[in-house]
DNA sequence: CCGTGTCAAGTCTGC
DNA sequence: GCAGACTTGACACGG
């Protein structure tokens, strides 16, 4: 069991997700916050491992505009030895990482133009993670995308444009349950059109239900990961107190995360913790992990 | 220099 | 029909 937080840690002052405005745009601007970008995710990982978070999720604007037409710096080959270095560092000490594109992409979308675009930014999460030179347990997680008005027409579109992505991308890909349109029972049937391994999201699970206990949730998502996709990995967050629908926590409930991972215990998993205060929740998170005696993390072994 | 309006992209809800 | 939520930070303009 790995646990880990996404894009942004907020003790070491330094940001892997840096950017600028479209309108500001040139090949040396793209080449100087890619350049800060990399140093801060190093830097990251490096904190990240001395306090045993071995789990990352990698913020999309670390390369920004990589899959807009306005991007014709050859980022990959600028920048191979850092990525290939960060890589090395990550493998080498046993960490994982992951990447979630944003609402954008929506590769089941009635416009051509939108699965265009789409595929385009899964191509640039696909090649980050070439770029380190990363096995296939380092994961780009998507949603189904849009309804439409008919649900399994659009689930239909998406196991089209799936069955054409690339290698690349395919080899990579998860699709997670959202918290108002496809549940987890819409997920597990596109895996069983696809062979998609689906990643379970709690938290969107208890907003848009499907009447699947948790602890059969985490089991039943966890069998559609294929060998040589590594542990399955699951989106941890709890509603935050008073807060609107969907609102994450701003830090982690110890004792709903102890009951999860109770429920959840016979199967291994790496948690993604979504929770607003970012490594702070990791922190503790492990902190329990590790008192609960029942898992081992894997720099512990 | 600082406060704040705005930022590449999509879908869906609600006024 | 259009603004706002989603989720959030931070760029960059204007005073």
């Amino acid at each position: 069991m790995k646990i880990g937080y996404p894009c942004i840690n907020r003790s070491i002052g330094c940001s892997s997700g840096r950017t600028f405005r479209l309108s500001s745009y040139s090949d040396e601007r793209l080449e100087e916050t890619v350049r800060e970008n990399l140093r801060c995710l190093e830097e990251i990982l490096r904190y990240n491992l001395k306090e045993s978070i071995l789990f990352f999720r990698i913020g999309s604007g670390l390369v920004p505009f990589a899959s807009h037409p306005v991007c014709t710096a050859p980022w990959e080959e600028t920048f191979a030895e850092p990525f290939r270095e960060i890589g090395r560092f990550a493998h080498e000490h046993g960490m994982r990482v992951s990447m979630h594109p944003d609402q954008f992409v929506v590769i089941n979308a009635k416009d051509p133009g939108i699965v265009e675009k789409s595929v385009a930014e899964l191509r640039y999460h696909a090649a980050v993670l070439d770029a380190m030179h990363l096995d296939g347990s380092a994961k780009v997680q998507i949603h189904v995308g849009g309804v439409y008005g008919d649900k399994k027409a659009s689930m239909e579109r998406f196991a089209s444009v799936y069955s054409r992505l690339d290698e690349g991308i395919l080899r990579r890909l998860v699709v997670e349950n959202d918290d108002s349109r496809y549940t987890l029972a819409d997920c597990l049937r596109i895996h069983e059109e696809t062979g998609i391994p689906v990643l379970f999201d709690v938290f969107h699970h208890q907003l848009n239900p499907s009447g699947i206990a948790v602890a059969g949730a985490v089991e039943q998502s966890g069998a559609t990961w294929r060998p040589g996709d590594g542990i399955p990995m699951t989106d941890y967050s709890t509603p935050m107190p008073g807060g609107r629908r969907g609102r994450h926590a701003e830090s982690l409930d110890a004792a709903d995360f102890e009951q999860f991972l109770a429920e959840t215990a016979p199967t291994d998993i790496d948690i993604m913790l979504e929770i607003k205060d970012k490594e702070k929740s990791a922190l503790a998170a492990v902190g329990i992990v590790r008192r609960d005696g029942r898992f081992l993390l894997p720099a512990e072994r």
